[in-house]
DNA sequence: TGTACATCAGTGAACGCGCGTTCACTGATGTAC
DNA sequence: TGTACATCAGTGAACGCGCGTTCACTGATGTAC
């Protein structure tokens, strides 16, 4: 609890990280400023030192939210070629990322929220949704009609595996998803 | 505003229906006892002669919130056969659908909410979607797995297109859902 | 290099508000005679 | 059929609680001389 600037730049960050893994945790309404405080070791008064407000700290933790869900995405395939479309299927339809929605895709954690939420926090997904439409469709190597399917096959999927309480059956759907995805690909490559 | 037993009846019935409807609209913690009452021309002190708590209010209307999709999808074909695939389609995947959260599917609705949720709300959201899944398989004639490949990819692709406010994408995305699972059905009928 | 002082990150008491829940009540319902 | 009375659906004041936000403060930081 240091009295410095870089040590304010650092309660920041701290705040917003923590912020981002409550709401992929909680949905948008389960941030409390004074629970988050807590959680870094903070008092609440502090808090409008940062950031505007709540809304405006939901704001930015949104966005860091789906941020930080696209850089552990490409941080576990690394700096390879275009991305291979089963590899991504099999991390985004694994148990792992199914049992882990603090750490997951943002995306799936708060799809149902921000399609309640205001227009500002459906511009944030919304671009993000993009960016993953996007790089589905290089992946596939495909028009956007292919990837928005399967974009949609991979979020749907992996929020019903988690609504799901019979293990097996959520397994089961995870692995239909993956492999009636996986087709879209091999219907193709084969061919030219 | 009477006294008599069927007008008790009446009460809750009204409280229920409201409240299903509140919920599909904004999620499970967006209903508040006394908003709710008022929303019915009650007062807040006699929701407990209807329901336990609030959170017992929550489960009966999320089990509420759920039928209401299953029986609006189920008069919207009638009484027909086995029900068409196509037609369930073009409903599920409408921009009608998309812009009328408060009547439509509430697996889609509420699922990141129930996804971390306790396990009784994911049990009672699971019935349905089991059901779905088993409707889906009917249409399709196919196993499960193409079954809920369909299901994920509905669910998923309504969700997305209400995140979406660039209205082209939104319909574009509906559409690419829509004609990518179609394909699904038209893949196995030429053959027999 | 050493001292005096302005800055400002973080503290914690206090605020008004809406929440879920309780409870003594009122008055229409519907039964007993 | 008419009256007396028990029942109980719905009322609204009151409760304790956690919320977001404000603000006077403290004391470490880092600058001016």
């Amino acid at each position: 609890m240091g009295h410095s600037q870089t040590d304010k730049a650092q309660s920041r960050e701290r705040i917003l990280a923590e912020a981002a893994t409550q709401l992929r945790d909680g949905g948008l309404e389960s941030v409390s400023v004074g629970k988050l405080m807590r959680s870094v070791n903070l008092t609440h008064g502090g808090f409008y030192g940062h950031f505007e407000s709540r809304s405006d700290l939901v704001a930015h933790a949104l966005e860091r939210a789906l941020s930080d869900g696209a850089a552990r995405a490409k941080a576990a395939v690394d700096s390879d070629r275009p991305v291979n479309f089963d590899t991504l299927l099999r991390n985004y339809l694994s148990r792992q990322h199914r049992d882990s929605r603090k750490e997951g895709c943002a995306i799936a954690a708060l799809a149902s929220d921000v399609a309640r939420a205001d227009e500002p926090s459906r511009v944030v997904m919304e671009a993000h949704v993009e960016r993953f439409i996007a790089k589905v469709g290089a992946a596939l190597d495909s028009d956007d009609a292919e990837a928005m399917l399967a974009v949609s096959a991979m979020i749907g999927g992996l929020l019903l595996s988690r609504v799901l309480t019979d293990t097996k059956r959520s397994d089961a759907l995870l692995r239909a998803v993956k492999n009636g995805l996986s087709s879209l690909k091999d219907d193709k490559t084969p061919s030219p």
